[in-house]
DNA sequence: TCTGGGGTCCTAGGACCC
DNA sequence: TCTGGGGTCCTAGGACCC
């Protein structure tokens, strides 16, 4: 059997930890820039606010309705959740997280629990330590253990902890499951499904096997095979990334090429840094720029270009300079960007260099190993940022006449404090 | 005026090989 | 008039996930 753990609109729960006044009312939780909803409490979903929509459009519900927006706090929430890994990481025989707010645990050893208690109590246990709201799926795949969850949030009755563990209790859950709620079934697959009037797990399912293979692909074959009962998503280790990306949109358009400059700069030196934290390589680095695509009014133009690296390499100087070098090429004078990012791919271990004939020099490579080395550590101790390379700086910032830096540059006017991480964010009592 | 940021896997088709 | 048959590898695009 596997469990999945998943926390309950997992961002606005984060919230309410440290804001116990807004249980019971409605709450969302925006993306970067304030830009759109990407989290919403049980009442906000109530008055009809779906993920994804803009807050400009939202602003006057907002305020009529009292509902109340959050800026996006990602320390804070990394740190609460890990506090509900740790937990169920005890609690579970073996633990594969899954997500920022979801984990997998594979019961076997378990038969002789009352699973239906095990998932009570450390539910129970989540809440009291850390207070984030958790439900809980299990069943036999971890297809049917995610639509367990699904009924475990639906229905009040279930007290957040959902056991699929007879034949009968899998029929009646694959009967009352819309075919797109399915984990593995997205917008496409569940539109074209229903068109096929099949509107349930269980009318999907009831499809010959032959038929689901040739109108889709393996997917969705394991998907039915998972729903009838058949263990075939292997669970894996967390595998080192293939490719890492770091891109944002800006608060405002960008004109000036160096501007661009000191973003992809930033960008680029975020993903060397998180080459080196899952001690790995890259052989190319990509850089991508696009306007604003929802201003028709505006010339639109989005480029692209992928240079490769000699030697595959995780230091900020060097995929900073090859990432500005991409950007020199597709950069166009005459347009407002909105977004732009840096992706670096072919991604081995640091361990295992194919060194270049031509360019190598192991002295130079040894030196800028050192100094990542170090600015890695300071950054760690002193906070991140501490210490950036010239051309990440942006701006004087004109309120406090300090030079900005890459945190700086993203609008998040309704941040909450970062509570359990830095104590000058903790607002005084009385 | 204001619209997010990451990832993975699969497949079809083209280029190339003999 | 007639023009083969088998592979592999790479890439772009589309689907999915959170």
């Amino acid at each position: 059997m596997y469990a999945i753990v998943d926390c309950d609109n997992c961002y606005v729960s984060c919230e309410r930890v440290f804001r116990p006044d807004l249980n019971g009312k409605p709450v969302v939780v925006l993306s970067n820039n304030d830009g759109c909803v990407v989290a919403r409490s049980n009442e906000a979903k109530a008055l009809g606010i779906k993920a994804g929509m803009p807050y400009y459009q939202l602003r006057q519900q907002f305020s009529e309705e009292q509902v109340v927006a959050f800026s996006s706090n990602y320390e804070l929430y990394a740190e609460l959740t890990g506090r509900v890994m740790n937990i169920v990481k005890e609690a579970a025989p073996s633990f594969y997280r899954y997500s920022i707010d979801e984990a997998f645990c594979d019961l076997r050893g378990m038969q002789n629990h009352d699973l239906q208690q095990w998932g009570l109590r450390l539910r129970e246990n989540i809440l009291v330590q850390t207070a984030m709201p958790v439900s809980i799926g299990i069943a036999p795949t971890k297809t049917l253990a995610k639509t367990a969850s699904h009924f475990a949030k639906k229905y009040k009755g279930y007290k957040h902890c959902c056991l699929i563990d007879t034949e009968e209790k899998c029929n009646k859950a694959l009967q009352l499951i819309p075919v797109d709620d399915v984990w593995g079934i997205g917008r496409r697959i569940g539109e074209s499904l229903k068109a096929r009037g099949v509107m349930t797990a269980w009318d999907f399912i009831s499809l010959p096997r032959d038929r689901v293979r040739r109108m889709y692909n393996v997917s969705v074959e394991r998907t039915w095979k998972e729903l009838r009962g058949e263990d075939c998503i292997p669970t894996e280790q967390p595998q080192p990334k293939q490719t890492i990306c770091t891109s944002r949109s800006f608060p405002n358009n960008v004109k000036e090429k160096k501007d661009l400059e000191t973003s992809v700069s930033n960008f680029a030196a975020r993903c060397a840094s998180k080459l080196r934290g899952q001690h790995s390589v890259a052989e190319e680095v990509t850089v991508f720029i696009d306007t604003n695509r929802f201003r028709s009014d505006l010339p639109q133009y989005s480029n692209a270009y992928t240079q490769k690296l000699l030697t595959a390499d995780n230091s900020t100087q060097v995929i900073v300079q090859t990432a500005l070098n991409c950007l020199n090429i597709i950069f166009r004078q005459g347009y407002e960007y909105k977004r732009a990012g840096v992706i670096v791919g072919i991604i081995s271990s640091a361990d295992s260099i194919q060194t270049n004939l031509f360019d190598y020099d192991s002295e130079q490579y040894e030196k800028r190993h050192r100094l990542d080395n170090a600015l890695d550590k300071i950054n760690r101790l002193q906070g991140s940022e501490t210490v950036v390379l010239a051309n990440q700086q942006y701006a004087k910032d004109k309120k406090t006449g300090k030079a900005m830096v890459f945190t700086d540059s993203i609008r998040h006017d309704l941040r909450s404090p970062n509570y359990t991480t830095r104590w000058s964010d903790i607002p005084k009592v009385n």
